[in-house]
DNA sequence: TATGAATGAGACTTCATTCAT
DNA sequence: AATGAATGAAGTCTCATTCAT
């Protein structure tokens, strides 16, 4: 079966938006890539804005999914932690161009892409917290860990693009550092 | 002697973007706040891109400046660590707004900006591995200071409106429970 | 059916180039002849310059088709120039707003232009040593054959509004004058 | 005596009005090539058409002199007119830079500078029907004369940069083929 | 659904001119 | 007379969005 109108726009548009960022993105670039009409994209989007919101929550949704997916495990938080986090990065690199756009571009485009951001950071927090609930400095861990991924996906693997396995095993050396249970 | 027109325009131009975010600001914006004509903005600067980029240099230099300041420094690694981040974090709460900038805009205006943040980035990591050169960690040590350091100016400083000490207090203890020497 | 939009343009631009000139002339003044909004221009043309252009190789165009038609024509030279001569004044009075453009704005407006009506002059030249190659003042008598029609055009034709037939006998007494064969 | 400021103003425009023409000049490139504030400018002339206009003027008040001097000049025609035609090409070549802007910008700046320039070839027919009373082809030989001494100016000259004695030599064959006495 | 020409608000930028010193 | 910073009107061009087909 053959892609959908909608779907070849929100392909063309994620391609687009990570190559030249949100604000130096046209509509038209967006139709131009996707080879349709520039007026089809108003039949399924009411704005630029909007393709953009729903491309960032295909990645957040996948997060929250990752979350949820580890939320209730029992095991040893080192070992759920790295878990979650295999998962995250492998989104990440799956979704690069995807990943790409949230975190270099969501921060700028108004405040209401901030926000989802935010709470997404946030989300994870809530769930390092949870894990980490037995310890006293679960607090400082959590934001250490948020900290320490986030750079790894920004830095390690947007700007210095380096491989799956590499981010991994430097997160989850941290995780050992930092937790060792 | 009263401030100069330029002075006027670089001090409009930080409140207008770090309100707006630079794509958001309009040159129109920056002389109004400045209270000037819009033909004397392009008297002191070529383009909106141009104003943008003298007010990132100012925060850029400040931080070389503390970069360079402790860089020669010979202390047990965690006080001098400690002491730079609290020059850091000062220069950020005095120039918030600048702060602001530099971690949610630089980024997705074009990549000759983006190059400035990740080369600000690098010359951090290089301050803390030179610090740290005596560690057989001191690479995944300086990978996490950064990230843990980041995450306290976006998201404490910039986000949660933390106040300075409470950023310093948390930095320290990152430092005592990594390094602790 | 009906004309095209860029037909309008073109149509309109003529109009406000040969009463303004092509400097006093705004795209909102040929937009607003045209009777379609200002983005539509823009849409046809990339600049003023550009229209402006596609308007100088109209009448450019239309003048070598003529040097062509009687490039190869085999009769006495005075015979030739004559009808040649015709021809051109046919096209000047056809299209006089595009003459006047070519005659008393193209030279102002950037070398580029310039370079365009001094091809055309010389092609004319050319064309005349062709048919005068068996004389030896052939060089003279090009050049003053030149001069005197482009003085009919821009004197006669364009500034005291002399009718069709008055240029071409001028033109004819001046060849009889000069060539007598 | 040093010069004064309003002659390296003129000086200038006329360097600088001859490079780039009458619309790609902006006063601020005439101040900075006379080495005044842009300013002065405005204490010597109203506006970029005034200082316009007494360049222009100065060259036609030259061409008119010598026009004078040879109005009521009694000798053959062919003699004087060559005569005159050499003073006119000396005054060209001496003033280049002005013939420049004579011939290739007043009539595109403005209708009162067609007029100007209009008037002034009116002046020179009038010349010649003068010199050639006698004769019943006086009307088409002054016409002829004209165009080709423009043509020598506008081609000979200022676009092939031919020499003076060459320019001179050319019109002084066509006067002999034209009028013979 | 799909098209793509047309729209027009609004941004950037230029530059002739003014004016306080 | 001279300065040069400041002005602001005016022009060019862009591009998200609409709409008739």
């Amino acid at each position: 079966m053959s892609q959908s109108t909608r779907d070849k726009l929100i392909i063309s548009a994620i391609k687009v938006f990570s190559e030249k960022g949100f604000y130096n993105t046209k509509v038209s670039d967006i139709v131009q890539e996707a080879g349709v009409a520039q007026g089809t994209f108003y039949i399924y989007f009411k704005s630029k804005e909007e393709i953009f919101l729903r491309i960032v929550q295909l990645i957040v949704s996948n997060m929250v999914g990752i979350i949820d997916k580890y939320s209730d495990v029992e095991d040893k938080p080192s070992r759920t932690i790295k878990l979650f986090a295999r998962d995250i990065f492998k989104i990440m690199y799956e979704y690069k161009e995807i990943a790409y756009i949230f975190f270099f571009q969501v921060i700028c485009v108004g405040s209401q892409f901030q926000d989802v951001y935010f709470d997404t950071s946030d989300k994870i927090k809530q769930f390092y917290l949870k894990k980490l609930e037995s310890r006293p400095d679960k607090e400082i861990l959590s934001e250490i860990l948020i900290g320490y991924g986030k750079r790894l996906v920004e830095f390690g693997m947007l700007r210095e693009n380096k491989p799956y396995l590499k981010i991994v095993d430097e997160f989850e050396k941290a995780v050992d550092l930092l937790i060792g249970d």
